[in-house]
RNA sequence: GGCGCGUUCGUCUAGCGGCCUAGGACGCCGCCCUCUCAAGGCGGAGAUCACGGGUUCAAAUCCCGUACGCGCCA
């Protein structure tokens, strides 16, 4: 039988899409693309105290940037604005919907009718106190008012009660996961879960369980650290009667310490790399790599590969650390996929930012000069800003080339030769100072590199003549002039 | 502490009993190209496949144990 594959991705918002939950939205959507299924994104916000409109915010708009778009869920309109209901049949797709919480009360209300849940009057202060009492060995629920009277029920009367999953204690309970195989545990180990809280709200893992089963999810695909709340789910799912979901636990990505990735390693939410100068194309990429591969060990992929080649047999069952030099270079590798036209579109928001005032026509040819040099989004302005405003020196460049003997000498020589150019083409430059440097007997080197740190205050930057070009003759003869009166000493 | 998951070059990984003197990619090193910086081309170093036992004619690949790491619960 081959049921139509419904997969989800449910986060928090209790903070920005941190990478590790683009990965998992990734494979979850990438898993649907490939097997033909459906990508449900549903938000969780249960908890009332830490979610707010703003993360659920920036988690749609870091999705969306990523390219990973649901089949169903919140919708965003033209102006922005968030519909947490969403579209779809099966909404509303976020849990603090008046008709989620009805089907949790109601489901809750089931199993308490059932005897598969129970009332529970223990407060903290009870729990603490029995778990003390029962010395170091003791873990977890006591099962105290599992075991309560008829009578001792009734005695609590109206004082309030939160809601517990009576757990079978006998046998074991099978995990059908299709990256780890089945895992086995021990029904003895499990816990009678608090499913609804004596606030009234369901918790997290019963109200995943109801809303897995009523968006008919068919495959529930999540990092490991949910590996071990699964049998527990499992549980609920048979006390309804109802299909039990296959699960995937993905691996977890760590820093470069091994240990789990987090703000102490740098960037750690998909924004973050956005604001960095990354293409959705390149995290998507990296993030898909990470625990993923193909036989042939692919790294790029081209537009529409990844979704093809995607398969549950090649992800990877180990943690895998946060490669930032990989991802730079990956970074670069699409970045000289894409036209001039296109990287200044990309560009835009950076080049807004920047400290200077430029044109589409004046820096397209710029950026097409120096095309394969970027890494960064970011590295579009900074490698190009000398051209619209003024030159910032760089110290160790001017200490390096400018602070020589006999440079200024070289630069007082050049000046009337370029200032008697009339043709001031990058062929014609080349060819009259290279013409220069011989009739001086001096090394080619000895000439343009001056000439490329006066001129843009650096020693690295796109080729000499024709950065040349671009600033015009006035501009070249000026900046030399300031320069050796800046550092080499000239008269002013 | 209990349970669970994991373990191939520094990093991401290929490998699913013989093709492995372990392949690719990032990074690193060298050379070439060259007006700098990149990009590109070529080459190199780098993994006793965590360790110890089995099974087998043959194991990175199968089984068992140990260690270490991580997760969940407490």
């Amino acid at each position: 039988m081959s049921e139509t594959i419904r997969v989800r991705f449910a986060p928090s918002p209790t903070g920005s899409l941190h990478i590790g939950g683009a990965r998992t939205a990734l494979f979850n959507w990438l898993f649907a693309k490939r097997y033909g299924g459906s990508y449900i994104l549903r938000i969780e916000d249960t908890d009332e105290v830490r979610s707010t409109p703003e993360t659920v915010d920036q988690i749609l708009d870091s999705l969306s940037w990523l390219g990973l778009n649901w089949d169903e869920g919140p919708t965003v309109s033209e102006d922005g604005s968030v519909d947490l209901i969403g579209s779809g049949d099966f909404g509303p797709y976020h849990q603090m919907a008046p008709e989620r919480r009805e089907h949790y009360e109601k489901f809750a209300e089931q199993l308490l009718e059932e005897g598969k849940a129970y009332r529970c009057w223990c407060t903290m202060e009870e729990l603490a106190l029995r778990r003390a009492a029962a010395g170091p060995e003791a873990r977890g629920y006591d099962g105290f008012c599992r075991k309560l009277s008829d009578d001792a029920i009734k005695a609590n009367g109206e004082k309030p009660y939160s809601i517990r999953f009576a757990m079978p204690k006998e046998g074991a309970t099978s995990v059908e996961d299709v990256i780890h195989g089945n895992v086995s545990f021990e029904n003895s180990l499990l816990q009678d879960l608090v499913i609804q809280k004596t606030t009234g709200g369901p918790t997290y893992n019963f109200a995943c369980v109801v809303d897995d089963h009523l968006m008919g999810i068919t495959h529930v695909i999540r990092g490991d650290d949910h590996l071990s709340n699964t049998p527990s789910q499992v549980q609920m799912f048979q006390a309804f009667g109802w299909k039990v979901p296959k699960f995937g636990h993905l691996s977890m990505i760590h820093g470069p310490d091994g240990k789990k990735l987090s703000k102490r390693h740098g960037a750690a939410s998909a924004a973050e790399y956005r604001e960095l100068g990354y293409l959705p194309e390149t995290v998507r990429n990296y993030l898909a790599l990470l625990g993923w591969s193909n036989s042939q060990s692919q790294q790029i992929f081209a537009e529409g590969e990844l979704e093809k080649s995607f398969s549950i047999e090649g992800i990877q069952k180990s943690p895998a650390r946060f490669d930032q030099e990989k991802l730079l270079w990956m970074n670069g590798e699409y970045l000289r996929k894409k036209t001039p036209e296109q990287l200044l579109a990309f560009a835009k928001p950076f080049l807004d930012k920047a400290d200077f005032e430029y044109t589409d026509e004046a820096i397209l040819p710029l950026i097409l000069m120096e095309h394969d040099k970027f890494h960064l989004l970011t590295d579009i302005p900074k490698r190009l800003d000398f051209f619209f405003r003024d030159v910032e020196y760089d110290e160790k460049s001017t200490n390096k080339v400018l602070k020589k003997e006999g440079v200024d000498a070289i630069l007082e020589a050049i000046e009337p030769v370029l200032a008697g150019l009339n043709e001031w083409t990058e062929p014609k430059l080349e060819e009259t100072i290279r013409a220069f440097a011989v009739e001086k007997d001096l090394k080619m080197g000895k000439v343009f590199h001056p000439i490329r740190v006066s001129v843009s205050g650096r020693t690295d930057g796109p080729t000499l003549f024709g950065m040349l070009e671009f600033l015009g003759k006035d501009r070249v003869i000026a900046r030399i002039q300031d320069a050796r009166k800046r550092f080499c000493g000239a008269a002013a």
